[in-house]
DNA sequence: CTAAAACCTGACACTGACGTCAGAGGCAAG
DNA sequence: CTTGCCTCTGACGTCAGTGTCAGGTTTTAG
């Protein structure tokens, strides 16, 4: 498969993975011609890569932990770096529930001034 | 309460509170020699434009929303802006989740491997 | 009164995950 | 063979929130 495959399945742009192998993320072989080579198993990585992005964690994190991945085997370090990161997504989690509920009151207060008031009606269709 | 004193209690930077004002999030009045003076009321916008910032808005989505929060009042659009934001932070949880399982499952399968294979037992105190 | 600490504006530096462009080579189809 | 798309490397650009420095004024503490 080549990487332009690749990204298409997995949704991310060409940059990305060469930044990914270029960061240690990623592994590709080479064809004699010096193009790039992944197995479908590369895509299915690439996504787990994206939803470590996604929850905030650094190429370098990344890096560190998906060898220990690979190897289905952990060490100290790596269980606590994987705990510590878990613990992170977990605080992140309570945060935004935190502020989608302020959020929540806003549209709650917003949506019902003082009744006497003139205020615009429930939209529509937007 | 100068800007100092809203930064130590609202525990940003100094820096963070001058770029907030330029970006019309956070109003000050000035003394005649130009230094800037907050109310207390300050202290709780800024911890608000924070979880907001913490939950991916830009400035300039806050900027759209705030007036509403200080009008307590909304028209459909500002409504519809509420509303895309809290579900767009809905969908966040709901991606973290799924990537904090994730993780939950990784560190299952690194911290059970084969039973016959030697590895590193339980972090004693980490 | 004076020194330290806090404040001001303006501007450039930084970080990280890419976007984008240039210039060159590779590969299947007609 | 050549046309057109894909890929390569290398390098600079971007964005957003903030750090940081310079050079100067203001406020506060002793």
């Amino acid at each position: 498969m080549r990487i332009g495959d690749v990204a298409t399945r997995a949704a991310v742009s060409v940059r990305a993975l060469r930044y990914y192998e270029e960061q240690g993320l990623l592994a590709s072989t080479r064809s004699g011609s010096g193009q790039r080579h992944y197995t479908e198993a590369a895509v299915e990585r690439v996504k787990l890569i994206q939803s470590l992005y996604g929850a905030g964690l650094s190429s370098r994190t990344i890096a560190d932990l998906l060898p220990c991945v690979d190897a289905q085997v952990s060490t100290p370090e790596s269980r606590a770096l994987l705990a510590a990161e878990r613990d992170r997504i977990s605080r992140q989690i309570a945060e935004l529930t935190l502020t989608r509920d302020k959020l929540d009151a806003i549209i709650e207060q917003t949506s019902r001034p003082h009744p006497q008031c003139d205020y615009v009606t429930e939209p529509a269709d937007v």
